[in-house]
DNA sequence: ATAAAAGAGATAATATGTTAACTATTTTCT
DNA sequence: AGAAAATAGTTAACATATTATCTCTTTTAT
């Protein structure tokens, strides 16, 4: 069997956890967790969506996002309404105090990125995220 | 700021999950979660250790691995014992149980991994392990 | 030698991941 | 039209992730 720190899956967690130590003090210092964060990010740049999609896009399933969801609503960062055509759908869309945080965090999650890149390489970067890209394509 | 779709950590996400597509399906057939999976592994690879070691070669926090290891102890997976020089020290170690599921699951982790090698590429695989470790040294 | 600091694990509280089962709609098929 | 199949979303039950706090032991510093 293949050496233990040679399992992909293993170096792939391991690697989000180190890109995402770029950011995480900034989602701490807004309070809000790294799903959360995905959520309003999917959001904010797809505008109103139904929960399936929303799911799709954020690579989580139904079950994580209704309560992330119902959370993000209680504090009122997230806004729905049933679908007039179809009343099992659910849209989802960002409210205005939603869109306020994000444009107040942009700046600095542009600033970090940038950080991040300074230290890794754009080139190295590009070709990570073309290998990555490939292998999320890929279907047993 | 960067394109939603264009995020590392995300891509890094889904990229993880399109591989473990490769060997879910063996986990569950076995019984075994995925984190289960990673522990039995470090301690067949790396023999008794510690909890603080083990938690960190499984890049898991120590009460994540609290849980897992209690489950697995009461599955006779995992047998613990007090280290004799220091008290506060746990050692876990594999039980014959643990070893025997091992072995009677490595040939098919072998196919799986071949399986997979064959879609991607093994020379993408290289590349991509180096970049990811690279990636995993870089602090903020 | 002894009190303070540091270290290893465990516990508690909350958020998320995962699978199965459930409800409410809509669609399909006859 | 009307029953069965399909779909969107939720709920339930359990496993894991995360942060803070706690206990117990060892080490440091006085």
């Amino acid at each position: 069997m293949r050496k233990f720190e040679d399992s992909l899956p293993l170096q792939l967690l391991k690697a989000r956890d180190a890109s995402m130590n770029f950011f995480r003090p900034l989602l701490q210092e807004n309070g809000v967790t790294e799903q959360q964060w995905r959520i309003l990010r999917a959001l904010h740049a797809y505008g109103e969506l139904e929960t399936k999609q929303l799911a799709k896009h954020c690579c989580m399933l139904s079950p994580s996002l209704t309560g992330i969801v119902n959370r993000l609503e209680q504090q009122n960062y997230i806004q729905r309404r049933k679908s007039p055509e179809d009343q099992r759908r659910i849209l989802l869309s960002l409210t205005d105090k939603a869109r306020d945080l994000f444009d107040k965090m942009s700046p600095d999650v542009d600033a970090r990125y940038k950080a991040f890149i300074d230290k890794f390489g754009e080139e190295k970067l590009q070709e990570l995220l073309k290998l990555l890209n490939e292998l999320s394509e890929l279907k047993p």
